[in-house]
RNA sequence: GCCGAAGUAGCCAAGAUGGUCACGGCACUGGUCUGAAAAACCUGGGAUAUUGGUUCGAGUCCAAUCUUCGGCA
């Protein structure tokens, strides 16, 4: 019998959590974050942890705004948190909607998660321009940066990466071992469900869902966050933190520039929705579930009924 | 009712002296992604209020109509 995995994925405002949170209860499951900002402390209203404080979920408030989280360092926590929970003979249940995330539990093994982020040579290419980071990339592997799309060519944050793995393949740094990793893991059994509806329906439910966050207090967490921390802080680079900058700055702080600002948010949230259903569209042996459906709860129970019950 | 100003995509908005079927931004659409991913990028469609006139040629000039704003009543 291989170890299940129950994922449930989708963009924002989908009712990712409380549909996780059904399932735990039903099926004897403990659910694993799967969220890029809900692992900061201190940042609650703005990236929605809004589920019962009675119902734990792990992977969450990891961490300070002021320092940096990657993929590779969430892949090794959640691969000991699902081993642990499977020893307790749980079922371990992924909720969220960072995809790359998702993607370093259900495709474990990519080679480049080894090569750690180098902060000196970031620290120096963070200053050149995207067309001298091409260059560069150009004279590194020509082949390779021929190959690339637009989009990856002219995406710094990408070169950088490409670079740096370019280099240290190079300077033949061997990749650090990284223990959590293990090669042959052992396939799990795996459930995908992506909740999905059109953005006609979702961007209205973002809307008034910004709204419930700035009454909830949003601004006086922010407020206590640049106490502590600053702009530059990673954890501040967050949808619902970021857009404040300028609010918080100008010293007329007025109610027109919070209106603008608030429009301005929900757009993004909007943009980060429609990044989200792209990312998920073309991931593979995905359950898609339409929330606009009147049965979907149901009809979802019945799904992972069905697969928890086989094998 | 009279006088004045203005009408360029869903919104904001550029367009000396008429001359490539019109610059941008936001929104919206589709996409990229192997240690920043709520990040960082790529891509697409859509407009000269209406009608008529002047002209080889009009967003740009003229007239009428409609609409909006301001002032006077």
């Amino acid at each position: 019998m291989s170890k299940k995995i129950l994922i449930i994925s989708g963009p924002t405002a989908t009712g990712k959590t409380d549909l996780a949170i059904k399932f735990a209860k039903k099926f004897n499951g403990v659910l694993i974050s799967a969220d890029s900002r809900q692992i900061y402390r201190d940042m609650d209203i703005g990236t929605g942890k809004d589920h019962p404080k009675s119902f734990k979920i792990n992977l969450v408030d990891l961490i300070t705004p002021d320092l940096s989280f990657s993929v590779a360092q969430y892949q090794k926590l959640a691969l000991q948190k699902i081993t642990e929970i499977h020893s307790q003979n749980k079922l371990p249940i992924i909720v969220g909607g960072t995809g790359q995330y998702i993607d370093s539990i259900v495709n474990p093994n990519k080679s480049t998660y080894s090569i750690r982020p180098n902060i000196f040579l970031r620290f120096f290419l963070n200053k050149l321009s995207t067309s001298t980071l091409q260059k560069i990339y150009r004279i590194l592997d020509k082949k390779t940066f021929n190959s690339l799309n637009n989009s990856e060519k002219h995406n710094p944050h990408r070169l950088t990466r490409k670079i740096e793995i370019k280099l240290s393949t190079i300077k033949n740094i061997a990749p650090l071992p990284q223990g959590g990793v293990p090669e042959g893991r052992g396939g799990f059994n795996i459930l995908h469900l992506s909740l999905t509806a059109p953005t006609s329906f979702l961007y209205p439910r973002i809307d008034s869902r910004v709204q419930k966050r700035l009454d909830t207090g949003l601004l006086d967490e922010i407020k206590n966050l640049l106490t502590k921390y600053s702009w530059s802080d990673p954890g501040l680079n967050t949808l619902a933190y970021k857009e404040f900058k300028d609010y918080f700055n100008k010293s007329a702080g007025t109610a027109s520039l919070l209106k603008e600002t608030q429009k301005i948010w929900a757009f993004d949230e909007h943009s980060y929705a429609r990044r989200q259903i792209t990312w998920f569209k073309k991931q593979k042996e995905i359950h898609f579930i339409d929330i606009t459906e009147l049965n979907h709860v149901d009809h979802t129970i019945d799904v992972v009924k069905k697969w928890y019950n086989l094998s």
